[in-house]
DNA sequence: GGCTATCTGTAGCTATAGCAACATAGATGA
DNA sequence: TCATCTATGTTGCTATAGCTACAGATAGCC
């Protein structure tokens, strides 16, 4: 069963520097969960007790955080090889910080996280390499993190959205591009209201700096978005 | 020279579990470098060239960003024991991210972090020790920011700082509680201007809710301010 | 004691963005 | 093809918080 997603889990960070393999050889220790969800499926609520962690096999999962009156910041969207919940598991608190849900039909694996501070299984060399690739993928989100507070640091939403777009135009290399996300989840992301942000939006494109439909996006004047953040 | 300092290095988080005679052993294996710094000297730039993490033995630093205007938002301060930069040296991006100022006079230990993916020292079995060590130590600072990320999500100023004086609150457990910041300090940590914040604690103040003089602080109705967020 | 720095509180004005409500246009499905 | 639903754009009103400027209070220093 496990065999099925091994192209997936070789591709995943934390096995890195790994033969499949090994990966398959140590599998039976971890006792690794495979589980399904349909689109809009809560996986995890905020204070559910944690002893493990996420690996996406197929779809893509959000982790978000939402209050009472429904307002929702997204913290980030994982896709097949990404990893969720892993810097919860590793910091001990004992229960998930972040609510999960499925964005589309997903399939996930669950790790427990004992079996990596505990070297018990056939392969043991490989577990100093487990815990080398655990550190850096978590370093690697918590900078993420640390960058996404940039973003929100941000006061003006002309500003969070110039470092948006111009992040998105460095990522894909391109002036055109399409982001992967609609209206609602993108004013979502900049912790913005979706109305504002598509005033905002028209402003910038009024001014010749931008120009979109839906969720393609072309930046018509580089210099004078860098200008506005 | 560093023998000085072992008082403070065996409280830090990365030597948990080792002996303070095992410390002073690997010690040579890291030629840590010890610098001195005094108030409002600027230890650190963005974008500085980065292979080591910092470690601070005496006074207090702050890391921090700053835009073009000088808006700044506070990512945190450390003292004693407390490391900082070791999460984008683990990430291995290669320069600082953010700027680190000294808040009083201080000296700070740097530590290369080549030494710890690599053993080399006389007490191998302390390395692996050592990254466990990290690997919590960085997993609870990704967890600090994504907590972080709370305060910076919610829109009003009150919910920001209902949180932040309940936090306060709790941490201490204590309803009268001294902050560790000044109101320039901590607006810039809510990331809201000092004057709206003045205005807006007074509010609180005026409905009986808390009560402070400078620093200090005192919860007079706690459910109150449990309900603001 | 008196001087100066810095910190904190206050007030008025204004710009920004939230919100609700509605309009339009694709997309989906019977 | 039509009907429905969802995504997106638009508008007016309003509340919030930013900003500047100033005033009072405190602390440090000579």
């Amino acid at each position: 069963m496990i065999e099925k997603w091994l192209p997936i889990l070789a591709r995943c960070g934390i096995f890195e520097g790994l033969q499949t393999t090994d990966i398959l050889d140590m599998m039976p220790c971890f006792q690794p969960v495979v589980r399904s969800y349909a689109k809009d499926d809560v996986i995890i609520r905020i204070g559910d007790l944690q002893d493990n962690f996420g690996v996406v096999l197929e779809g893509e999962i959000i982790v978000q955080k939402e209050d009472y009156a429904g307002n929702r910041l997204i913290i980030g969207t994982f896709g097949p090889a990404e990893l969720f919940g892993e810097v919860a598991a590793f910091a001990k608190i004992g229960y998930w910080p972040n609510m999960v849900v499925a964005n589309s039909r997903c399939q996930v694996l669950f790790l427990p996280i004992g079996k990596f501070t505990k070297p018990c299984c056939k392969i043991c060399n490989a577990h100093q390499l487990l815990i080398e690739n655990m550190l850096r993928i978590v370093s690697r989100k918590a900078l993420i993190m640390n960058n996404r507070i940039s973003y929100l640091k941000v006061k003006s939403m002309r500003e969070k959205l110039a470092a948006f777009l111009f992040e998105q135009h460095q990522m894909t290399g391109n002036r055109t591009f399409m982001i992967p996300m609609n209206r609602e989840q993108l004013a979502d992301y900049l912790n913005v209201s979706r109305p504002s942000m598509s005033r905002e939006l028209g402003r910038i494109r009024d001014e010749g700096v931008i120009d979109f439909y839906r969720s393609s996006f072309t930046i018509k004047d580089i210099e004078a978005l860098r200008r506005m953040h």
